[in-house]
DNA sequence: GTTTATGCAAATGGTTTGCACTCGA
DNA sequence: TCGAGTGCAAACCATTTGCATAAAC
């Protein structure tokens, strides 16, 4: 599906910004910073605060996802249907995020079930050197 | 050990802000946000520049850690080294946070250490709603 | 032609900093 | 006494908002 038709089955406008932006989320699977993003948007023009506008509206679109690893600013990245629910590892030099294909074990949830929660939801990030920054 | 004295283990010096704070984090195990100490603070006349200085004084020195889950500000929690390592369940609705007696399995790790990755550490945190809440 | 998105500028909220003053050891 | 801690005001940084203009459909 042409990019201008993902953003009209949503119900949203396609503009110059908005298609720049879903080209760059299609061809990049990991999670990006507004800066990051900036950079890649370079050549084009555009106020910082249409940018943040896009990414809400792309959040509640569902077409992107936030990701907060704590760093003082958000993240974002594409929501690709197929690898849905994942967890993410960052290197704490080089600052490279990979995604990793373990998830928490049921028991914990399970645990949790048994104690009174419900609608649970989880998030589980590592941190460490990477092999090149070992 | 006397609050003074742990202080001073520490190379600080006591103060009324300082102890005080002391006192709060041995009486509250969970996480408390800057805001909440502040209101456990009332009657002392303090500057909220003071209270954040001291709180980053008592991270680096090891008496309490950071806890950021996810809600656009900082939590902090006493470090008891009877039960170190630990993680949270929060209330999507109250906003209880409790501490869990689980850990990841050592599975992730050793798998990400096979692919090269040294000094890891991990983030897990649960939300839900809690059992007086659904 | 309407609705929606954008640019600009100013505001927000959590937190940090510079600087002169004050206090604890 | 003397360095560490504080108050005050101003700065910071990521993000949000109000409002008038401009572009998408």
């Amino acid at each position: 599906m042409e990019i201008t038709e993902q953003l009209h089955a949503k119900g949203l406008k396609s503009t110059p910004l908005r298609s720049s932006l879903m080209k760059i989320f299609q061809d990049h699977h990991s999670p990006l910073s507004a800066e990051e993003l900036e950079s890649k948007l370079k050549g084009l023009d555009y106020d910082p605060a249409s940018l943040f506008r896009c990414l809400k509206k792309f959040t509640e679109a569902q077409l992107i996802r936030v990701v907060d690893l704590g760093e003082g600013f958000h993240r974002f990245e594409s929501i690709c249907h197929v690898h849905s629910h994942h967890h993410h590892v960052m290197c704490n030099s080089c600052k490279k995020i990979e995604t990793i294909p373990f998830c928490i074990p049921k028991e914990i949830e399970t645990h949790l079930k048994k104690t009174g929660y419900s609608h649970l939801t989880h998030r589980m990030d590592f941190f460490g050197l990477c092999g090149s920054c070992s």
